[in-house]
Parts: C-alpha cells; structure tokens; sequence
DNA sequence: CAAGCATGCATTGTCAGGCGAGGTATATCT
DNA sequence: AGATATACCTCGCCTGACAATGCATGCTTG
C-alpha cells in the first residue's frame, strides 16, 4: 500500500496513544487535554473517542481497568501496552514520511 | 467544526489543485507526476483521482475540456478556477494548521 | 498477426473512520 | 428543582479511499 493517503485519516489512534505514552488516562481527560494542548482548535468527539478505545483495545494496544468511584462519576481508565507503543512509534514514523510528502507536493515551485 | 481531524483525510484535492496550479494537466499525468515527486510512495488510484475530479468540478474549483486525440488516446485536460485558487490556498493554510497541531501532540515531552 | 503493455477515462460497490444525536449516571452549585 | 460539570456509551449516517471491472487506442515484440 506504500503510505497510501487514506492513512492520514486515522491520527486519533495516535493521539491517544501519545497521550496515554505519558501515563494512564481516561476519557474524559484525553479529551480535555488535547482540547486544552491545541487551544481549543481539536476536539475530539466523544462517539470518535470511544469508538477509537474499543479498537485500539481490539488490537491490543491498550487495556483498560475501571477506577473505584468514591467521588464523582466511575472512570475507565486505559494502559498503553508494549504492542500500543510500537505502534505509537511507526504511526508518528509514517506522520514524518507523511509530512515531508505533503510539503513537497504543495510547496512545489510553480512551473 | 475548527480543524477537525477529519480534514487530514481530504488532501487527494488538495495534490490534484496544487498541480493544476502549474498549468492544465490530465488524469493521468497528475497521477504519474505524484508518483515521480514521492519516489513512488504515493499513488493515486485512479479511482480516487477521478471521484476527486468529479467532486472538485461539481463545487466550481475546476474545468475541464477534451483535448483533440489526434494521437493516442482521447485525453480530458482539466484547468484551475480563480475558485480553486483560493481552495488550495486554504487549504494549505489548514495543512500548515494541522501539521502543527499533530506536532504539537505527538512531540509533547512524556511526563 | 496476436499478445501484451502503456496510455487514457470511467463507474460500481465495499469499507472504515468521524461524528451528530441520543441515552445513562453522579455530584455540586444556585 | 434545575443547571452544569464530570463521565461513559451506542446507533446510524455520511464521506472519501479504493478494489474491481470495463472500455478504447496505439506501439512493440515474439
């Protein structure tokens, strides 16, 4: 398939991945964070964040354990497995590739 | 919907009015061109190039006209509007946007 | 001359991912 | 009591990528 450009449709993987690279975290939270890290200008939105989890569960990058409820709402909170950083790693090597191409074909000189 | 992650996935237009913008052009030559650029890394399907023509020329961003097949095979040449123009500029805005962003979030220093 | 390949365009149907809309539950503040 | 923040979940629609398929021309090579 060679870096076909349907792959930069599915970042949101990454971006949870990345996200729980720096510790265990939860719906809620991821959400917030990226919402906070890139000044309001992505949010992700809930049925694309919990479809994301079930299948980055599926493929065995992440687990998940419910956190004890004492105060607020009960929490799922999720882990990056080894699978999931590897997997971390190749998506942000495939964001570089991605990246470069882009740039040349828009920055190309005119003529 | 500010930048949505969604966008990422749109930038077969994008390639396909960059390289109109270096004068008329046909299927598949911007095919070919694309994949000269990228050392082959990226090929667009002729599927997909030409629903993208379709969709660029439905929304006025381009024109197109039959050029006289006097040899070879009839060719369908196609020309960027002032529409398209401004198309790709914004669109290269938000790839400048989003290139960023997904830095931002995927470089974040762990901890 | 037939077969194969490059050139060239086009459509149909499938699939995956984003997300709008809807639902549930708890705790706090007014 | 109602609003708001926290927190999770699912169904169904839409869009864009693309495999598969089909068509036509012209050149080359066995």
């Amino acid at each position: 398939m060679a870096i076909a450009a349907d792959l930069l449709r599915g970042y949101t993987d990454t971006i949870i991945l990345s996200q729980l690279s720096h510790g265990d975290s939860y719906g809620y939270r991821i959400s917030k964070n990226v919402a906070e890290l890139t000044g309001g200008s992505l949010e992700m939105k809930e049925a694309t964040l919990y479809t994301a989890f079930r299948r980055l569960e599926q493929s065995g990058c992440i687990r998940s354990y419910w956190g004890d409820a004492q105060t607020g709402a009960r929490r799922r909170y999720y882990t990056i497995t080894e699978e999931g950083l590897r997997r971390l790693e190749a998506d942000c090597a495939v964001w570089e590739e991605t990246q470069q191409m882009l740039d040349l074909l828009l920055k190309e000189d005119s003529q």
